[in-house]
DNA sequence: GTTTTACGTCAGCGTTGTTGACTTTCCAAG
DNA sequence: CTTGGAAAGTCAACAACGCTGACGTAAAAC
């Protein structure tokens, strides 16, 4: 066991937020809102016949214009065969266009073609809408403390992933 | 499309947590931060022989012992022939004890064993540890905010279960 | 010129989700 | 007391999406 108990009652100074019982419930809450947070994706995805896997790679994708196979391999956190038949569908589909590298011919720059944009723009539209209602319910204090967590549960190096991906869309 | 654009600062009301961007940040908050979430627990199940699956099932079985198969099936939003293959090797392996109903007797009241109760504790101290340093980090004010966010995400009726969720472990 | 890197691909496997069809058990209402 | 339907379990088949391992090609790097 790691350690058991209200372990931060015991400190004594009043960090009511970091009982055990907290902490659970943040992890269900988690749970539930995890979700919500990929439920309207995941309909509009069945009625293409892809899964959650074409919508992260078409996200970064469409985020990141250009980036290459072994770039997206390290944000998603898959292996290359995995990502790999996600990709080539993608592309077959004609979503995806994956352009050989003018300075690093090895390299697959990846960009969206228009159907893909479209497809990208109907999953970020309806994931949208949720978080615009969530955010809207709880206020802006709340949405900065909601980000400060999640960044704060993040392993460093997905944390300077998620913290250096630039703020325009392009 | 839903809705396209910065709506929000269309609005003129200075809402700009509300961009587009602003939204988009916390869809990939979101998406890394799961990723940390689950990295701890599945690693230790891993050495187990057992999947997300089987700790979702232990989780929720731990938190409200006795609770009936259909109860857990609606917590989780599985089928019950998915969660019933999960089940039978929870049972078979004697980390799970299903009881027929005292006053329904078609109905399986749920329980940990010993060995059911051990492994939940390491995985939810593995996932706590983490929770608490989060929590830690960003403060009371922040994780208010983090889980009025998520709460808010939740579709109502998985919000009620979980509010609804006793507060108590027994 | 050899090694390393980036990418693609084939084969095979495991977990976890799905649908559909069917049985058994049992409460409850007619 | 019979019957309808809910609760639970089971079998079969399938799909998505992870994984490992092995292999091939092209190009960059040393």
């Amino acid at each position: 066991m790691v350690e058991t108990g209200a372990s931060a009652v015991q400190s004594g100074e009043g960090l009511l937020f970091l009982t055990d019982e907290q902490l659970r419930k943040g992890i269900e809450a988690m749970f539930f809102a995890y979700r919500a947070f990929t439920a309207d994706p995941d309909r509009i995805l069945a009625e293409h016949d892809y899964g959650r896997a074409h919508h992260r790679a078409i996200h970064f994708i469409n985020r990141q214009p250009g980036l290459t196979v072994s770039n997206l391999l390290t944000m998603l956190g898959v292996t290359k065969q995995s990502l790999n038949r996600v990709l080539r569908t993608l592309v077959e589909d004609g979503l995806v266009e994956a352009r050989v590298g003018r300075r690093d011919k090895r390299e697959r720059h990846l960009h969206l073609t228009e159907r893909g944009q479209a497809l990208e723009r109907e999953l970020s539209d309806a994931q949208r809408a949720r978080m615009r209602l969530a955010y809207r319910a709880a206020g802006p204090a709340a949405v900065a403390g909601f980000r400060q967590v999640l960044e704060a549960m993040m392993d460093p190096d997905l944390r300077q992933f998620y913290q250096s991906m630039r703020e325009g869309v392009a």
